[in-house]
DNA sequence: TGACTTAATTATGAATTCAAAATTACGCTG
DNA sequence: CAGCGTAATTTTGAATTCATAATTAAGTCA
């Protein structure tokens, strides 16, 4: 019944392939906040039988990006401003923590490799290619909490992190706000370059905020429109 | 075939319960670190078959309790020292936060409520029973959390602060940093009355890095014995 | 006896099946 | 024809089954 075709996922455990391409799914909202997962689709997508989908469905769950209803399926989670003003100050303090971490142990190479991602960053911001701008910037920022060397850190972060994705990547931010952005991010740089923990901490953790009232901005701005 | 003893589970998504019920397993050690889980007799024990089981170990896997061999089953992970290391700067982190933000929400009624479980706490100190002393000290940590309103960061720092527990509990404190730790719990109570976040923040940091510390003193104490 | 092969057993991962719950479709009554 | 109640359908949750991988046991030969 099942084809083996090349869509067809065959390497290590099926679970953790398909908690590693459902995630993308709900980031870039193929999969809409507020709807149902149609999970017998996912299945033949997949070419997986419903077991290990549930079984990534439950996954994702617990790290907030989909909802169980009992007896009544999966939801993909909305992102509502409770949620973004809870999220971004826990974000915010933990990464913090990694510029703090990361200027005690980055390399010189690795500073270099994050001055690169930066001005590629701002290369992407003349042009205005808000695509290139969120994916280089995740860069940047996932480069120093490389650098702090907690890869306990790093799975915390990321998780919150993708569960303010989607919303950061919707809200197209307005032009002032950008340019902000791009000023904070050079502060950021600077502190790595002098690796100056707490002034690092205290730019990131700034930062966070602004990236915070930044969503809240935007979600209010939908309200009247349509939810995400 | 399956019995719907007192014993056998029935409310809600079973996989949800199974996750619960591992967990406590897991902290005190009756499923001890390093060790094989025992599929089977797990099922047997709680009346159910392995689907659920096997959706309750994924949760607990992408917890960090559980570690998944491909087509080798299910381990319980062990608290090694670099994992130590790792999760008590990040709990220290979330845990000044949420003192932080417990100092701009809590009520007048909370605070009597901390205190009166710290006199609790103390009690327990001075009839030198640990497991007493162990959870009220938990109880305080919850409250300020619960204080600080702030659903996800509740998640996170129980979802971290259950990692570490059991080496917290195992490791028996020396009577030094038990006398340390009060005196801490004496600042954070203070702090917390008065409503300084700052204060309190630095003093929960350094209470989680004397934590470390004393866990990881123990951590290697341990090493010529046996592996937890 | 001891290392190596190979067969038997067991455990794992995932598909399938099945009972129960929820949803939808239908028909009845006012 | 609108609202309610019941039957048919679909979906969900969980048990069971089945193929495959891993482990253990048995047997062979130096």
């Amino acid at each position: 019944m099942t084809l083996h075709t090349s869509q067809t996922i065959m390497r290590k455990s099926l679970h953790h392939e398909l908690v590693d391409r459902l995630q993308p799914l709900i980031i870039n909202s193929e999969l809409k906040p507020g709807t149902k997962i149609p999970e017998k689709q996912l299945c033949e997508r997949f070419g997986v039988s419903r077991t290990p989908l549930r079984e990534a469905l439950k996954v994702l769950a617990s790290d907030g990006l989909v909802r169980l209803e009992p007896n009544r399926g999966a939801w993909v989670t909305q992102v509502t401003q409770e949620e973004v003003d809870e999220v971004f100050p826990v974000l915010g303090a933990l990464e913090a923590l990694s510029g703090e971490l990361a200027c005690k142990h980055i390399t010189d190479a690795e500073i270099e490799e994050v001055r690169a991602l930066h001005a590629q960053m701002i290369r992407s911001y003349e042009n205005r290619d808000l695509d290139a701008y969120f994916s280089v910037n995740q860069k940047i920022h996932r480069a120093i909490l490389l650098a702090a060397r907690n890869a306990t850190l790093t799975t915390s972060c990321q998780a919150l992190s993708l569960r303010m994705q989607r919303a950061r990547y919707l809200a197209n931010m307005s032009e002032g706000r950008w340019y902000d952005a791009v000023q904070e991010h050079e502060k950021i740089l600077q502190c790595l370059v002098a690796r100056d923990g707490p002034n690092l901490a205290a730019t990131l953790l700034h930062h966070m905020d602004a990236k915070r009232a930044s969503v809240v901005k935007w979600l209010q701005s939908q309200e009247t429109t349509d939810a995400i």
